[in-house]
DNA sequence: ATTGATGCAAAGCTTTTGCAAAACA
DNA sequence: TGTTTTGCAAAAGCTTTGCATCAAT
């Protein structure tokens, strides 16, 4: 688990990765990054900041990343897979299909929901991103 | 809400939707099955009771189904959004990230889940077809 | 008769892959 | 130096679209 003061080169390193640009530019996108983040909003953030990489290796980079569990990814509709930086706290999000605002999503709340189902179910939810959809009570969209 | 001794020329009907040979094929199609179905699969369903229509068609078909409420649509990896008939009761999946095997999910903690969420966001969760990932407690594969 | 659905073919998108050149350890 | 990563280009999927034809109401 990667702690505040690690650079991206140690992250990489200590998850077993090596330590080449893109991979530490697309970590520094991710982590400056609130919210979860599409492929091509990847990109453009690369781009913003004189960053270019192959579409090929941004791929590759979020795919490495996601399988030592740097990262998390999900998908809502289909070519528009999320990638987010995994922090310390889990991160749950609400997405409003009326909008297509997110918010977050107390944790607590998850918890509790999968404890129960692994209590009935046996069976260990993935939390470490939720990305629940559904309509904001105040939406007028 | 349909009931179950409708035909699908009355589902169809009843949905605003014109009772044709494509839309009942793949309401049959749904409703045969237990489990929800990508794209493809229900093509090859189709295909093996003998019934053929363009792909762009059972894309369609399911469009217009999911727009009123009759097939409930959720993607889990990119390029496999998958479908399912809504019958009078909510079906929520468990999905095994390690075997890719489907389980059932008590339809009642997720009520509660549902409720807590309300109660603390005011987010409506559209709960008809909910599909959690994780690990199954004794998946071996 | 009118309105809407289908088939066909082609295009659009996201994502993946092969391979030589370049970079990391 | 040996191994991994990157760029480039092309391919592979899934999904959508335009348009003429056909079917449903």
């Amino acid at each position: 688990m990667p702690t505040a003061k690690e650079t991206s080169t140690d992250v990489l390193r200590g998850s077993g990765l090596r330590a080449t640009p893109a991979r530490r530019a697309v970590i520094e996108v991710l982590k400056a990054t609130d919210n979860h983040m599409t492929v091509s909003e990847v990109i453009e953030a690369l781009e913003s900041v004189g960053s270019k990489f192959d579409q090929s290796t941004v791929y590759r980079v979020l795919s490495d990343l996601g399988g030592v569990g740097l990262v998390a990814e999900s998908r809502i509709s289909p070519g528009d897979t999320i990638f987010e930086w995994i922090s310390q706290s889990n991160h749950h999000h609400l997405q409003c299909t009326s909008c297509g605002r997110t918010l977050p999503l107390d944790d607590q709340l998850v918890q509790e929901f999968i404890a129960n189902v692994h209590e009935r179910h046996g069976f260990h939810v993935n939390a470490t991103h939720l990305v629940i959809s559904g309509i904001e009570h105040d939406c007028s969209v």
